[in-house]
DNA sequence: CGCATCCTTAACCTAATGGTTCTGAAACGC
DNA sequence: GCGTTTCAGAACCATTAGGTTAAGGATGCG
C-alpha cells in the first residue's frame, strides 16, 4: 500500500472511518467527540484518526490540551477521479444530452 | 467489512486489483492473461479475482479449461455516490455556475 | 508547582491479508 | 479414455489491521 491512492481507499474501506469523515463534515472535533458514538475505546478511535491521517484525509491542530481534527478531502478528488475512468462501464444511459441533465440535477441540490 | 461498499473500497485498495480492473475494460481475460503483467504466482492472482468477484467488481465465466473473468463497475457507482458528497469539501471553486462548466468539459470527453 | 484533562504510545492479542508451493479437479483434443 | 491445459483449493507462512488495557506526555488551571 505504498501509493496515495491505495492509502484512500483503504481508508475508506472501514466504516467507522467513513462515520468520523461524515461528522468532520459538520466541523472539527475533538477525539472524544468523534469516539463518542463508537463502541470502541478511545485509542482505537486514535488509531483511526492516524490512519485517516497519513491518508491525507484529516488534519489536526491543538486547542488546549484537546487535539481537533479537520475534514481535508482533497485525497478524496483522486479517488473519484479514478472512478470517473469507470464511468463509461457502469452507466445504463450512453446518451449525452441525459448525461447533461443528470449532472444538471445534481448540480441543483 | 460485512457491508457492499467497505467490500468495494477494500478491493480497490490494492494495486493489483486496479490493475485487473483497468485490464479488464479491454474485454474478458482468462486468468493466465491477467496474470502475465505480475511478478507473482498463479493462485496469487486467483485470489485478487476472488476477493473482486465477492466485491461484485468481477462476473466470471468458463470457455474450455479456460475461465475468463469480466468487469462489472455497478459497485463502481456506490463508490461514487459516497464520494460525491464530499465534492464540496474539496472543490476550490463554490461557483454554481463554474461547477457545470467544468462538468460540462467532463461530459465532453 | 501540582494536578487534572485529553490524548498518544506501548505492549499485547486475534484474525485477516497477501504471498508461497504443492496437489487436484474440469474440460477439451487426440 | 488419457493426457494436457487451465485453473482452484489446501496448507502454510509472515505481515498488517483492528481491537484491548495500561502507562505516560503535553497543556492549562488553581
Amino acid at each position: 500500500m505504498t501509493d496515495q491512492l491505495s492509502a484512500v481507499f483503504a481508508a475508506l474501506a472501514d466504516p467507522t472511518r467513513r462515520a468520523i469523515l461524515a461528522r468532520l463534515r459538520d466541523g472539527e472535533a475533538t477525539v472524544a467527540e468523534l469516539a463518542e458514538p463508537f463502541a470502541m475505546s478511545q485509542p482505537a478511535v486514535s488509531k483511526h484518526l492516524k490512519v485517516l491521517e497519513q491518508a491525507g484525509l484529516i488534519s489536526r491542530t491543538r486547542r488546549a490540551t484537546a487535539r481537533l481534527s479537520h475534514l481535508e478531502a482533497g485525497p478524496l478528488r483522486a479517488a473519484r477521479d479514478w472512478l470517473a475512468d469507470y464511468r463509461a462501464y457502469w452507466r445504463e444511459s450512453h446518451d449525452r444530452l441525459d448525461d447533461l441533465l443528470t449532472q444538471l440535477k445534481e448540480n441543483e441540490r
